[in-house]
DNA sequence: AATGATTATGCAAACGTGTGCTGTACATCG
DNA sequence: CGATGTACAGCACACGTTTGCATAATCATT
């Protein structure tokens, strides 16, 4: 058996409620200096741990928070995740993680779940939150960030990498490279990323003076390589001439690669090849992806950094958070083709 | 507010006790057939959900297990925790992960941070696990499995891959391409991967009668891909001859990679190069490199598999579960150079 | 020395469940 | 018809904390 605050009270000659307030930073103040110490001795010679899961039945807070996740194996996921545990366990809270696949029902059941175990927040990276689920969660009051992903207007907090300017310098760095009919091989629509950065392709296809040829444009239903491959392989069987693409994500032109390397055509000579993320070891490819480096750890620590000030209510702050991203050039790009 | 027990009762019009009793599947067969319908129709349309915590203070049982990993942003241990998750979602049961960076201190706190929680159990995949710890655990009789490291001899139960002859099948491929100074480049001694891997090698050398060169056999104290670099490099400067090294994991094979292509050394014309683990990608390399696939995935399933068998106390069951391992050849092994 | 102010500790009621025990109603049997 | 058994529901305590309130102890002030 776990020993208690009683047995810690007893063997101190105190009340339990004094070795309570006692171990308990905000009221140690109310106890006497000696008898704190006495309390603190015997409780770590007896190997006190207080009990987290009556303390939340008491004060209705569990120091948890939950982190919903497409899927934990992913490693950009790997590296936000990370960085939310490390910004929250300094301040005695832990993760409870979900995946979802990004799978609607599958969301639901997890959501759930968590919110069963009276989590004190909820930092979502799941692509998709279906109705029923976002209201259940005003209902219960509970504080809710959105990492990676932008939020339902701005009601909702939210922290993810400024795409835009990203996927501009991605065509900025191609234009001056001298292309001028470049492909886009977008991510889901239905997903945040694969819209804002769509959207943003166009945009900066508009600000350079470049038409966008609709045939060159398509977006894939999954961000795997496999549907890379595939897309990559029938924008080259289209008929339409380009230069280069850019890719929604780096799985996606890993999958253009291959596709390219099979059909023999040289990266990046005939075609040049953008990504997006910067995931580890594209740099070690063939050739070295150019990609635009997404700082996914530190949307972690900035997503829990606002839950931390959410949670503890402290006056109204910056809700939606743009983190900076950078062009990283490599191999995968270089001049463009003379016709 | 959120709905209890005691409201559900006072609208059925029954004893909260009885409400308890009819929502339980355990006791349920103790309420009579009516009542239990009319308070399971009142629960659902009170939308009641039990507290967790409350229950858990009660039980003594929180159906939570905790993870704890070395780093949960690395792909082979995102996918073992992936596994775990969804092995253990069905039963109701949640993951808690915590990092260690192969940090006893850490370590140390996380594991303590996850008692207080109250977790049913908890799956060990970082390196060490200092003594004290693991007498606390053994005082709070917690099912403890560990994954991906062998536990305190065969009193822990514990599921990893079988490396050994993962490590043989390395050491064959080499060997019948005509290789026999071959280097070893392993892992941190003080990790079981790290001691496994590096036995397994001195014994598959000498089951081949080949002699293990001790100035070609060296191991890196992380495993990370700068180390590789730094210590290829450092056998490169040995001056002793080989034609092959045999990498305690893919990231340590990466780095040896960087180091042959920055001394312009061919790989595998000069060189080869075996990994282990099978990392996502390595695939994609320059060369594309040969590993040994670790079911990283399965490895969890496996542990959490094994977790449910302990909390439940079914009968005693295999304590120790290998899992085998296969050779991946892909290019970065060649014929060996002809003197 | 008595009074008041302040500080330190004890007391006990919650928080929302689970569950052993007790009591009641009803059926069964001799 | 009385005794016994069975099925169901109520009662109340316990799980380990936190915390408002009351009380005791200490100290300063007049």
């Amino acid at each position: 058996m776990r020993v208690t605050i009683r047995e810690v009270a007893s063997t101190a000659g105190v009340h339990y409620g004094t070795v309570s307030r006692a171990l308990n930073p905000d009221t140690a103040h109310l106890v006497a200096k000696k008898t704190r110490e006495r309390v603190q001795k015997v409780a770590d010679e007896l190997g006190y741990t207080p009990n987290t899961i009556a303390r939340g039945l008491k004060k209705n807070r569990t120091q948890t928070v939950g982190v919903v996740v497409p899927d934990i194996a992913s490693p950009v996921i790997g590296h936000l995740v990370r960085g939310v545990e490390d910004r929250l366990s300094p301040h005695g809270y832990i993760a409870l993680v979900a995946n979802t696949d990004d799978d609607r029902e599958r969301e639901q059941t997890q959501i759930r779940a968590l919110m069963g175990r009276s989590v004190d927040g909820l930092i979502v990276a799941s692509a998709h939150l279906s109705g029923p689920t976002l209201e259940e969660l005003a209902e219960h009051r509970i504080p809710v960030v959105h990492a990676n992903r932008h939020g339902h207007g701005e009601s909702i907090a939210s922290v993810t990498s400024d795409d835009a300017p990203g996927v501009y310098s991605v065509v900025d760095h191609l234009v001056r490279l001298g292309h001028r009919r470049i492909a886009y091989l977008g991510g889901p629509l239905d997903t945040s990323t694969g819209q804002t950065r769509s959207q943003a392709f166009r945009f900066a296809m508009a600000e350079k003076n470049l038409a966008v040829d609709e045939k060159l444009v398509v977006h894939a239903k999954t961000f795997r390589t496999k549907e890379g491959e595939q897309l990559a392989a029938a924008l080259l069987a289209a008929g339409e001439e380009f230069t280069a693409i850019v890719a929604g994500n780096d799985m996606l032109a890993i999958g253009c690669l291959d596709t390219l390397r099979t059909h023999h055509i040289a990266c990046p000579d005939d075609i040049s090849v953008v990504g997006f993320n910067d995931m580890p070891f594209v740099d070690k490819l063939s050739p070295p992806l150019t990609s635009v480096k997404v700082p996914h750890y530190d949307i972690g620590t900035e997503a829990a950094a606002l839950m931390l000030q959410l949670m503890h209510a402290e006056a109204s702050s910056p809700r939606t958070v743009l983190l900076p991203v950078a062009l990283v050039v490599r191999e995968s790009t270089g001049a463009a083709q003379v016709p």
